[in-house]
DNA sequence: GTATGTGCAAATCATTTGCATTCTC
DNA sequence: GAGAATGCAAATGATTTGCACATAC
């Protein structure tokens, strides 16, 4: 919608065409489509979601074709898994990322959101304040490791 | 092992007790096996995981069974989830906690395990010394929200 | 034209459920 | 003895794969 919106939607996708070409890998039909839906998806959502929401749409794709495309998303970059504990695989876009983070009941599953803070000690009085009783946490990082930035090397 | 290590799983143990007693379920020989082996699981684990051992050291249980118990565990909030982004659930004791962190490469999925620390920013430069290449982070809580403590109140 | 991408149907794999049987309280 | 727990086999649901056909380069 807004101009930086459709910039960054840009370059996610020079991205992807970039990382399509490096692996000499091709810009089909498929590809387009999930990487137009990917992007007009809101937070983060499963692969399964994002398969529904493109058959119901009537779009030209195959569920097993989400799956295969959501995975050279992931490879190029474009999207990242996101760290919960289900049965399902989340995702979420990498452009649209600042550190955000998630409180999570260990009877429901319901998360509460919370924005970024410089400390993690800073969150607890929000989380408290909410009445969700923290029982702890875990730090989730994600990145490239040594041996994968060196295999991208070649 | 260690006196701190039996204690601990005395107390452990009396927490599932207690919870099982609360809510009017019996100790049964199946929820004893698997309460073993969680006990003596290292880390986190997989419930396919637990199952394939218990399967494989012949204990008596079933894979349902072993299922349906992980989950009487997690309620009873002797275990919990972990967060990560992988298709099977992970699952660790509660017991052994310190706040302990993980940082996983978006490419290999392997995780490199760091100390905990009071701030944030002060895992950056640990993971950068190990080559990891920080593309974000999530910080993600894990407790009972206030909509669970009150039902349990009842 | 050739190698890659795709859909379809079928296979997998973890997890869950129905139900008859067995056990705990 | 009554209500729970369990095993078994079968169901489920997400994800993946084999393969013949279609398509991008």
């Amino acid at each position: 919608m807004s101009k930086v919106n459709t910039q960054m939607i840009d370059e996610e996708r020079a991205k992807f065409l970039r990382y399509l070409t490096k692996a000499g890998r091709r810009v089909s039909h498929g590809r387009e489509i999930v990487f137009d839906q990917v992007m007009r998806a809101h937070g983060h959502f499963t692969a399964e979601e994002l398969a529904r929401g493109c058959l119901e749409k009537k779009l030209k794709v195959s569920r097993p074709t989400v799956y295969r495309v959501l995975y050279d998303l992931l490879e190029a970059g474009v999207i990242r898994e996101t760290a919960f504990g289900d049965k399902h695989r989340h995702f979420e876009h990498v452009y649209d990322e600042k550190p955000h983070h998630h409180a999570q009941c260990i009877r429901c599953h319901r998360f509460i959101e919370f924005p970024d803070r410089k400390e993690d000690e800073v969150y607890h009085p929000y989380l408290e304040k909410q009445g969700f009783k923290i029982l702890g946490h875990e730090m989730h990082f994600y990145g490239v490791c040594r041996k994968c930035q060196d295999k991208e090397g070649l």
